[in-house]
DNA sequence: ACCATTCATCGGAAATTTCCGATAGAAATT
DNA sequence: AATTTCTATCGGAAATTTCCGATGAATGGT
């Protein structure tokens, strides 16, 4: 992963709005949720969530697909491997004895 | 890892700087980098760079040491655990399947 | 064809972030 | 004691982010 887009995906994932989002998304894999829904839960108006969501699409963490009138919205699984993947290469590279906490905290959550 | 912590500790990583400092410091492990040493590698004036390294600081993702009259920065490497913990927890909370590529990704990174 | 619904985009105000030079404090050196 | 070195903080300018209401475009229903 290209420090740009971790950087991009970082930034998104910084700001509560968003981070709520995406975090309701991945709860709601893999059947996504509609933008309305998005918007209700955020408590904010429409062209305000909207322009957050936006940002979630542009760094690939949110996937988008039409269906009828309304977007459905996913969670990019992948996308947050990559991030997570990206993190733990700047302990891992060359550096194991760094990387073992890490894999062992992981390990115990799954 | 609460919330708030979360994303203090993501904002503070989305901001090219902080990221550059922060991976150049866990390449530096355990011996650390002085300030003065950050300055430099980061090219940008001396109390700008102060700043950035004060977010840093405040999302505990660096610790700071007095040695003399410089300070020793350090990477925080439970900080990053924590906070790729629940990155991680947002998709394994009841939902091994999505972890999967998580840990494989990871298991084979290290 | 017309209206209602759903969502993205525009325009702009307020708040925050980012950056710098200048200043201040703390510690080593002379 | 005076000076140099190292880093944090202050003050302020410029850029960016965040938020909203209003408008626009696309789709489905009447």
């Amino acid at each position: 992963m290209q420090t740009t887009i971790a950087l991009e995906s970082l930034a998104a994932l910084s700001h509560p709005t968003r981070l709520n989002a995406f975090r309701l998304l991945v709860r709601h894999e893999p059947e996504g949720l509609s933008t309305g829904q998005l918007v209700d839960a955020s408590g904010l108006s429409q062209s305000t969530f909207s322009s957050h969501l936006a940002i979630l699409v542009a760094a690939d963490l949110v996937v988008p697909e039409k269906r009828g009138r309304q977007m459905i919205q996913r969670a990019n699984i992948e996308a947050l491997r990559d991030l997570m993947l990206f993190l733990a290469k700047d302990c891992c590279g060359g550096r194991a004895d760094l990387c073992e906490p890490l894999v062992a905290g992981l390990a115990e959550c799954c």
